[in-house]
DNA sequence: CGCCAGGACGCCC
DNA sequence: GGGCGTCATGGC
């Protein structure tokens, strides 16, 4: 599973070749919600940031990509991680592609790769993202940033918040959760780092202490933000491919990688069959 | 306008 | 334990 990357080193960026990533499919596909594509005259680019660090990053043509004034260190430490860049999605898909339906998902948007978000973002973002859509998810995270000057503010930040004073969000009965994971959080009652490491089953009995936090939320925790990738969020959508293609069950030998496989299945639910 | 959204909670049986 | 109404808000 462990791939060489391939990068090289040009002023203050980064060139990256990378065949299995594609920033279209990986930063727009519902698992991270505030990446931000800028169209310059040449290309497309987009911008974000893993906890206190941003990255502008364009994609150069298929597979090649331009980390901007970043430097080796800060690649090898955060954005390698954060891009998954040293796991083989080939192989991964190679073996995802034994399944008829996932084979086509991975033929559609072979780009797609888990991103390895951090935990306390992901809570709430997801904790945003109960019985809600994605456009508004994402405006609902971009308010709350940009009221905490442009960054994801933390939880010791928000506890001082009521459902009141978050009304600016307009996250309507979602704010009273946030309150919820903040206080928890902060005062040390929920620790994400030690529930990370936990059992798959006694990680999901953790947070789902959490209020707000049910099956689906706890799932998306567990995938996005602790790279658990045997986590499975089952939504609206991933439920409609369970009964339309699996009547029978998950193929079981994909069951330590269902979350990524999931991730393709996902995207090709929501985009391809509109098309 | 009505239906839906990367759901969870509270209450009922 | 499973079924169902309710919860804010707004995208489409």
């Amino acid at each position: 599973m462990y791939k060489a990357m391939d990068y090289e080193i040009k002023g203050k960026d980064i060139i990256l070749s990378e065949p299995e990533l594609d920033l279209d499919e990986t930063l727009d596909c519902g698992q991270a919600f505030r990446w931000k594509k800028v169209w310059s005259e040449y290309q497309c680019t987009y911008t974000g940031s893993f906890v206190n660090e941003g990255l502008t990053i364009s994609q150069l043509s298929r597979g090649v990509f331009r980390l901007h004034d970043t430097s080796e260190e800060k690649f090898l430490d955060i954005w390698a991680d954060y891009f998954d860049l040293r796991t083989d999605y080939s192989e991964l898909k190679k073996k995802f592609s034994e399944d008829e339906t996932l084979s086509k998902a991975c033929k559609y948007a072979g780009g797609i790769r888990l991103l390895r978000q951090n935990a306390w973002e992901c809570l709430i973002s997801f904790i945003i993202s109960q019985n809600n859509n994605i456009p508004r998810i994402k405006g609902i995270i971009d308010r709350l940033c940009e009221h905490y000057g442009g960054v994801f503010p933390e939880a010791e930040q928000l506890i001082s918040e009521t459902p009141d004073s978050l009304s600016f969000l307009r996250a309507g009965f979602r704010s009273k959760y946030i309150c919820d994971a903040a206080f928890r959080t902060a005062s040390g009652d929920t620790d994400l780092k030690s529930i990370a490491v936990l059992s798959i089953d006694e990680a999901r009995t953790e947070l789902k202490k959490i209020k707000g936090v049910g099956p689906k939320v706890a799932e998306c925790v567990l995938l996005y933000g602790m790279h658990r990738t045997e986590a499975f969020p089952v939504d609206v959508w991933i439920k409609r491919v369970l009964e339309e293609y699996y009547p029978g069950g998950f193929p079981e030998y994909i069951s330590e990688n269902a979350g990524i496989a999931q991730q393709y299945l996902f995207h090709y639910i929501r985009t391809c069959r509109n098309e």
